[in-house]
DNA sequence: TGTACATCAGTGAACGCGCGTTCACTGATGTAC
DNA sequence: TGTACATCAGTGAACGCGCGTTCACTGATGTAC
């Protein structure tokens, strides 16, 4: 019945916590993490403002929750830009560790104001699920190249805080019109350097 | 005569717009750089809201005062971690390189709400003096390394960049709990082997 | 040195606004019999 | 299958608050003569 299901979509919402989260990411984006409100979260979703209270304690719980979903995101991102590359030897694993830095840089620099709510210190981030997600990856990557001799022990050691610090930096910097988005080459360079991968060009 | 004085200090302040950004900077500090408002700000300073708007256009001025003297103070903090290094060889300008990077990551990590100040989006930064300020304390650094033939020309070049997005990503992780403080070490260690300087250890 | 006056640097009341959060409530849904 | 009722997921009005900004104002200061 088509009364029916209207009614239950205006009514019972059935998925008002994904909805806030996705609806505040929305704004997020276009306004930046400080100008977001419970109340223009909830406007958007078309619903009264103490509707969110049945789902986020307080706005700090939704703000947790958006940046948790956003590191999600990231690490889907990365996921699928290391999927594209073909082949598994040593090479195959640089390539896959290049795709993984540029993924990032590219998210980060195409979401400024999804990036800054992650690192700008807006929310508390559930480190087990999510930071761990983003590690994963990064250990995947590092013990990939270990595996194929592409590093040496010494280099992996530490390899996922060095990396990180150097990918990070440059995203941020770059959101910030400290650095040009086209140097991040010269970084994601000079990382391998640091890992004593030997460059191409 | 103790009495004009005091009404001076009272009424026409002479210092405001200093006072002010002091002010404001205290208030960071202490509850970070959402949460910053100019109420509070002329309140702290003990003079009418309204007073502000004399010296600053809007809120948004006042932030990017601050923003543009915070930077001034980390790059004097790393000035005076410079100068304490003696000798002038090679081996004393790598010593200055490092300090320096010290200097910046235990600035930004002893004041998390600054740092966010700076980095997290809130200022317009006057690249022209103050970004220079910073840049140039790079420049010099590299320089100099490059004069006593400790980095070569190709890791010279584009070496800010390579620097400070490394130094930079691992102060915001190390402020967001994403990375203990104590694996800058391995930050500098890895920052210096893709700039071809050997380590000592 | 004294006076008149322009300018400077504040005051304080008021504006309209959007915010987070609370509360008593009610319509829709699911379940036990 | 039908009914009674507990629970779930919302409503909407209200609260008190602090905010950025404006405006007409006034006391203090500096300057010209």
């Amino acid at each position: 019945m088509a009364t029916r299901t209207a009614i239950k979509a205006l009514y019972h919402h059935g998925n008002l916590e994904t909805a806030l989260v996705d609806a505040a990411i929305v704004l997020v984006r276009e306004y930046g993490p400080d100008h977001l409100s419970l109340r223009a979260v909830s406007a958007e979703v078309g619903v009264s403002p103490s509707a969110s209270y049945h789902h986020f304690g307080d706005k700090d719980a939704l703000v947790s929750a958006i940046g948790n979903v956003l590191f999600d995101r990231l690490a889907i991102m990365q996921e699928k830009a290391i999927a594209k590359v073909n082949g598994k030897g040593a090479s195959a694993s640089i390539k896959k560790f290049e795709e993984m830095g540029n993924a990032y840089f590219a998210w980060a620099t195409s979401e400024p104001n999804l990036y800054r709510l992650m690192f700008g210190g807006f929310c508390e981030i559930n480190m087990d699920e999510h930071e761990s997600k983003a590690w994963n990856l990064l250990r995947d990557g590092l013990d990939e190249l270990a595996a194929h001799g592409v590093i040496d022990k010494s280099a992996r050691n530490g390899g996922e805080v060095i990396v990180w610090s150097a990918v990070h930096g440059a995203s941020s910097l770059a959101i910030e019109g400290l650095m040009p988005p086209s140097d991040f080459p010269l970084v994601l360079k000079s990382i391998k350097r640091s890992l004593g991968i030997k460059s191409k060009d």
